[in-house]
RNA sequence: CGGAGUGUAGCGCAGCCUGGUAGCGCACCUGCUUCGGGAGCAGGGGGGCGGAGGUUCAAAUCCUCUCACUCCGACCA
């Protein structure tokens, strides 16, 4: 993309009203717009972001074995009146009214709309195993929304729902969702630690959090220093095999790792004191087995293999994808700006032209634009007649992981500029080698 | 929901106390110079001060009501 004809809205000053860093530079790089308390537009390159996250969500989801639907925002009252959730769940819903005077809502959450597709079709243990998700806006009215995205009343969030016909087989669920969390988190670059945590409202004796360690998070943690040294990694895995995801779980519970909502101040100091933590995090992620919670009252029912008919065990699972973006800019930024992972950032490669109208340089800068598309490589081309200082600035706030720049200077020796965002080091090399690097780097992401 | 604030140009702010018909920086437009870390000079465009009502010869400034947004707390993913 060539900037010149994007549309990015940065911002040199800071909008006042931007407490933490993500926020300041989601609305400084042009990623966000209020449009009201906690609800945002979503400008060009924050949407990019954010497609590219959902992407990575439908990818593990679906390697796990998940089925992807989509269903709506607005949700008709009768279902909730018949969980006893529309009354439950208070003011936190958005209770809309249609021109019929029917009682609607904005989707806070699905159980109660997922259990109604289940039921209505599957009635046989023979149809078990079954996992849907989707990844659609939710909106809970909070008092108090703030951060940005971090806590916005409307919110984009995956959520997903197992059905099963034992709480065995719905474990093995719950764990098909820890190992996918995993790797969908370690995917996007980011660090998000599974936590025992509190089923809350939901309920569920088996609930898991996955946070992101930051001041600036809400929730207080406790953990042992072994978990953030672990990686999952590129591992093999074959999400039927409950066994093996049961291995898996249990090497990464196996350091304590909890909120403050579990914590276990005896468990706690069992641990060598040098690996004692308490920190703050972000919750980028909660799974739930809640057992026949919702089976029961919705009458979510199959017939198993003796003939009973038997309410099914079910769980859910849900993956802040909106916050996730706030959350990786918590986790990757400094004083200039953003620093993306590779496998989220919006563009891939910053190029830079020093001297926009210098034949030699516009040349270089449209064959590196051209060679790097033709690799796939998504490139933001600073082609607007900036000054130098000015395009480093736009380049570092925005924050692609790699920067190629392109002046007269190098270009009467045949060379580029390759520079890494994140450790500021520079290389110079020919064009060509820098098309190749670039084409590597991300070869392996 | 309790407490505290703020609404003046796209962004950041001043002006309000002591009413006299709106200003600064950034951004934007034009020109010239400049050009490897947010350039300089000159010229220019844009707002009627969140909204409604009131007081007054006159209201961004005073009064009343109202709406929105922000922060602290409680709550929450």
């Amino acid at each position: 993309m060539r900037l010149t004809q994007y549309f990015l809205p940065i911002l040199k000053e800071t909008p006042a009203e931007a407490q933490i860093a993500s926020h300041r530079l989601m609305l400084r790089a042009g990623m966000i717009r209020q449009a009201s308390a906690g609800i945002y537009s979503w400008l060009p390159m924050g949407f990019k972001v954010l497609r590219k996250l959902e992407n990575i969500v439908h990818e593990e989801q679906q390697r796990a074995g998940h089925i992807p639907l989509l269903m709506p925002t607005i949700q008709s009252a009768d279902l909730w009146q018949e969980s006893g959730r529309y009354d439950d769940y208070g003011k936190e819903m958005l209770r809309i009214t249609d021109r019929h005077g029917r009682d609607m809502l904005y989707g806070p959450t699905n159980e109660e709309l997922i259990t109604d597709i289940f039921r209505s079709s599957i009635n046989s243990y023979k149809d078990l195993p079954l996992t849907l998700y989707h990844i659609q806006w939710k909106f809970r009215d909070e008092v108090r929304p703030r951060f940005g995205v971090m806590r916005g009343r409307e919110f984009l969030m995956k959520d997903g729902y197992n059905f099963d016909l034992t709480k065995e087989d719905a474990l093995h669920a719950y764990n098909r969702h820890f190992v996918s969390y995993l790797r969908t988190y370690e995917r996007m670059g980011l660090k998000a630690i599974p936590m025992r945590a509190d089923g809350g409202p939901i309920g569920g004796d088996y609930t898991h959090e996955f946070l992101v360690l930051a001041d600036t998070g809400e929730s207080d943690v406790f953990y042992d220093s072994a978990v953030t040294d672990m990686t999952f990694g590129d591992r093999a895995i074959d999400f039927s095999n409950a066994g093996a995801l049961q291995d898996i779980y249990d090497e990464w519970t196996a350091p304590y790792a909890r909120t403050d909502e579990t914590h276990d101040e005896a468990l706690f100091n069992n641990i060598p004191e040098a690996q004692r933590k308490q920190s703050k995090g972000i919750e980028v992620g909660q799974i739930f087995y809640f057992g026949t919670k919702y089976s029961e009252p919705l009458n979510a029912m199959v017939v198993d293999d003796s003939g009973a008919r038997v309410p099914v065990h079910m769980g859910s699972h849900g993956i802040g994808v909106s916050r996730l973006v706030g959350a990786l800019i918590e986790a990757n930024h400094d004083d200039n700006g953003i620093i993306w992972p590779e496998g989220v950032a919006p563009f891939e490669v910053g190029l830079v032209n020093l001297k926009q109208g210098d034949s030699a340089a516009d040349a270089a800068c449209d064959g590196l634009y051209q060679g790097l598309s033709a690799k796939g490589i998504d490139v933001l081309y600073d082609d607007r007649n900036e000054r130098a200082g000015a395009k480093f600035a736009t380049m570092d706030l925005v924050g692609c992981p790699w920067r190629i720049t392109v002046g007269p200077r190098g270009l009467k020796n045949g060379v580029v500029e390759l520079t890494s965002r994140r450790t500021g080091e520079s290389e110079e090399m020919s064009p060509e080698a820098a098309i190749d690097r670039v084409g590597q780097i991300y070869a392996r992401i």
